[in-house]
DNA sequence: TTCCCGGAGG
């Protein structure tokens, strides 16, 4: 009777190798077993199922125990097409004595898949074996493996083993350090190996190439291909595709324009990827009639060449082109629907974000991976989309799915931003790996949430845990600090910047310190620190300053600020409308409607403040005086309501508050009454279940009015209350405000 | 055996 192997492969009739013993096996002929029927048997192999036959018939006759016979193994179930690495990996732990060609398998293998690191974990055990020792076939993998991992320490010393162990010389090894070095920005280093080599092959103008094409130096790229070309090397497919990436970054059409009659001119291999990368390089230039003539033209075209065309239709804010594109192509995966969901959610459509994610759960074309949950959690944090958040987070623990930094981070921000800063730090307390975005989302939580004592005392942890804190993670913890009024901490940290944190401060920086300041009080400090700044003050630093002069009241300076704010950004509205304000507050009316004319006159237009609220996992929207949502009656009655109650307790409106600035249409009777946070608010208390908090998202600043109203009906109802607006979060709860009225 | 196009977070 056949054995379930015999089924597969036919099985070689005669055995000629005598047994091989597994405690004899010193064997100084390395390839003894080499012509062994079953070893030769394991490259005619074509699937997993075939080679794991083979496996056991191995192990059965111990031929498994032969070094060279496992290395063939591993070799196959690592590399071949239809490899696995877990099963290559189980492989490999079965051997006790893995050959130099074993551990170079399994390293090349991880040096490509999900997890590099194994790659150098794999190395630094051969090492420790000390049995074998690193080859030429090694080190361009365990190099390509640290190039991924931005690993720069580990590879510098790598490229001294290469040295001192005498292949410093070999082709392959140097261009995968050229490769390495330019993959950690470091150039210099890049070109160092590239200069001293005493041959080059097209690999290593094209790597050279690509190094500074994808780290923005684009002419240097330029540059050394017209030497290359001088130098008689033949470009080829790849140096185009880098000389591509450079105009893509570039934004140079002319120039890809140019690389593409090259291409065309010069007899370039013609490639799907090629054409792929010129695709990629018209939308990115801005091109769309370029890439729709080449793409109508293209004989062959893959998933990449339509995620290209959806991808450059959506980033040119064309989705509808974007969204028929993904009805015509002939496998939607899931990079496609990733690049659409991410399109929305990018241009600050959350909703439609949602809507397409939604709709692909129930088609069910593709499956969700991290990317599309990464996106729709992103858009969930705009639109303050809770409960569609929350149940990702249990889809995620119910697949199974392992929350990488990426995925903690936007879980972390989506709960910050929907306003369960506690659910952030339980989320940020289950994960033992935290890169510096998962802790600087965590300080921008807290921050937001007025919690900046907390916000200080986690950075400090960061930097205990000797993570290197950047750009961003200071603006959030010295945003912190001036949310929560923390004028001295803010000022040591800021001082500390640069010797401490190793972060030289940015304009961000120096407008969250005008920031700290300017609500101390400390007006005039805030001004000389404007002065000394050692970077231009950007539109950030005078819109600190003007919102400082709003607080204190200080006419003149504001003045000042709002001239500034208005010559760097005409468009900003914001700057006229918080001068407004301020005009309002001391009484110049005259002033107030002079700038409303200025206004109208240079066609600005305030934003209309627009407040969401989640019900059920369906987001309301309400705008100001808003009567289209159908519980409109209700609403307006529970208005009424509130309006009594809030009498009773003795409430008269503030109206300085109307006569803000307010754009013509909005001039109605009761425009203060109807502001859509307060529209939001009655809907919540109509439609919210009683113990659950009220979370109402605003896209503006919430106007004092407001604030006071939302103080007061947080006792009278007995309800939490959570407001987001623009800024920051303000938790309402038993007539008192998370925010001390300082914001 | 090295270089390669599309989708991602604070």
């Amino acid at each position: 009777m056949a054995t379930p192997y015999t089924q597969v492969l036919p099985l070689p009739r005669h055995q000629h190798f005598p047994k091989p013993n597994p405690y004899s096996i010193t064997v100084t002929n390395d390839r003894y077993f080499a012509n062994h029927p079953l070893v030769l048997l394991i490259d005619k192999c074509h699937s997993i199922k075939q080679l794991k036959q083979i496996h056991a018939r191995m192990l059965r006759i111990e031929l498994f125990f032969d070094p060279f016979s496992a290395s063939k193994l591993i070799e196959a179930s690592a590399l071949s097409h239809f490899c696995s690495l877990n099963y290559a990996q189980k492989v490999f732990d079965q051997i006790p004595q893995p050959n130099l060609f074993s551990w170079n398998a399994l390293i090349r293998a991880y040096s490509s898949s999900q997890d590099p690191i194994r790659s150098l974990l794999i190395f630094v055990n051969m090492l420790c074996e000390g049995r074998d020792f690193p080859s030429k076939f090694t080190y361009p993998f365990v190099i390509k493996a640290s190039a991924k991992m931005k690993a720069f320490r580990f590879g510098k010393g790598l490229h001294g083993m290469v040295v001192k162990g005498g292949f410093g010389l070999d082709l392959f090894v140097l261009n995968s350090l050229i490769h390495f070095y330019a993959d950690c920005e470091c150039l210099d280093a890049a070109y160092l190996v590239f200069e001293n080599m005493q041959t080059r092959d097209v690999v290593s103008w094209n790597t050279m190439i690509l190094g500074f094409a994808e780290e923005g130096y684009a002419n240097e790229g330029l540059k050394l291909f017209h030497r290359m070309v001088d130098e008689n090397v033949k470009p080829n497919d790849v140096t185009m595709m880098a000389l591509l990436s450079a105009c893509g970054n570039k934004l140079d059409l002319d120039f890809g324009r140019w690389v593409h009659a090259f291409i065309e001119r010069n007899g370039i291999r013609e490639s799907l990827t090629l054409d792929n990368a010129i695709l990629d390089m018209y939308m990115k230039c801005g091109s769309i009639e370029d890439a729709e003539r080449l793409f109508n033209k293209m004989g062959k075209k893959d998933i990449v060449s339509w995620t290209t065309m959806l991808v450059g239709y959506a980033r040119a804010a064309n989705f509808d082109a974007a969204r028929s594109v993904l009805n015509t192509m002939p496998s939607q995966d899931i990079a496609a629907w990733n690049a659409l969901i991410s399109a929305y959610e990018q241009s600050g459509k959350p909703k439609e974000a949602l809507a397409v994610f939604n709709e692909l759960q129930l088609i069910k074309k593709a499956k969700p991976d991290e990317v599309t949950l990464v996106c729709t959690l992103s858009a969930c944090a705009q639109l303050g989309a809770i409960d569609l958040g929350g149940w990702i987070h249990v889809y995620i623990k119910k697949q199974g799915i392992k929350l990488s930094c990426h995925l903690t981070t936007a879980l972390i921000d989506m709960y910050s931003k929907c306003g369960d800063v506690e659910k952030a730090l339980e989320v940020f307390h289950s994960v033992n790996v935290r890169d510096v975005f998962v802790w600087s989302a965590m300080i921008a939580g807290l921050a937001m949430h007025g919690r900046g004592k907390d916000a200080i005392s986690l950075f400090l942890k960061m930097h205990e845990n000797n993570v290197k804190p950047n750009s961003v993670t200071l603006t959030n913890v010295l945003c912190a600090s001036s949310h929560s009024g923390l004028v001295e901490e803010g000022r040591a940290i800021f001082n500390q910047m640069e010797t401490v944190y190793g972060i030289v401060p940015g304009v961000k920086h120096y407008a969250c310190l005008v920031d700290i300041l300017g609500r101390a009080g400390e007006l005039e400090e805030a001004v000389e620190l404007i002065k000394n700044m050692p970077v231009t003050p950007g539109p950030s630093v005078w819109g600190a300053l003007l919102g400082a002069c709003r607080l204190y009241g200080n006419l003149e300076l504001a003045e000042q600020a709002c001239n500034q704010l208005v010559e760097l950004e005409p468009e900003n509205h914001g700057a006229y409308v918080l001068l407004s304000n301020i005009y309002a507050k001391s009484g110049k009316w005259d002033e107030v409607s002079m700038l409303r004319k200025l206004m109208r006159e240079c066609g600005l237009k305030k934003e209309p403040g627009c407040s969401s609220i989640e019900v059920n996992g369906i987001v309301h929207e309400f705008l100001v005086g808003d009567n289209t949502h159908p519980l409109s009656q209700k609403i307006y009655a529970k208005l009424d309501e509130i309006a009594a109650r809030l009498k009773s307790v003795g409430y008269v409106s503030n109206k300085s508050q109307v006569l803000q600035l307010i754009e013509e249409e909005d001039m109605q009777e009761q425009a203060l009454n109807l502001h859509s946070e307060k529209l939001a608010m009655a809907f919540g208390l109509i439609s919210a279940a009683p113990s659950q908090p009220i979370r109402i998202m605003k896209n503006l600043r919430v106007c004092g009015d407001c604030h006071t109203v939302a103080k007061l009906l947080s006792k009278l109802y007995d309800r939490e209350i959570l407001l987001r607006d623009r800024y920051r979060f303000h938790h309402f709860k038993e007539g008192n405000c998370s925010c001390k009225d300082y914001w």
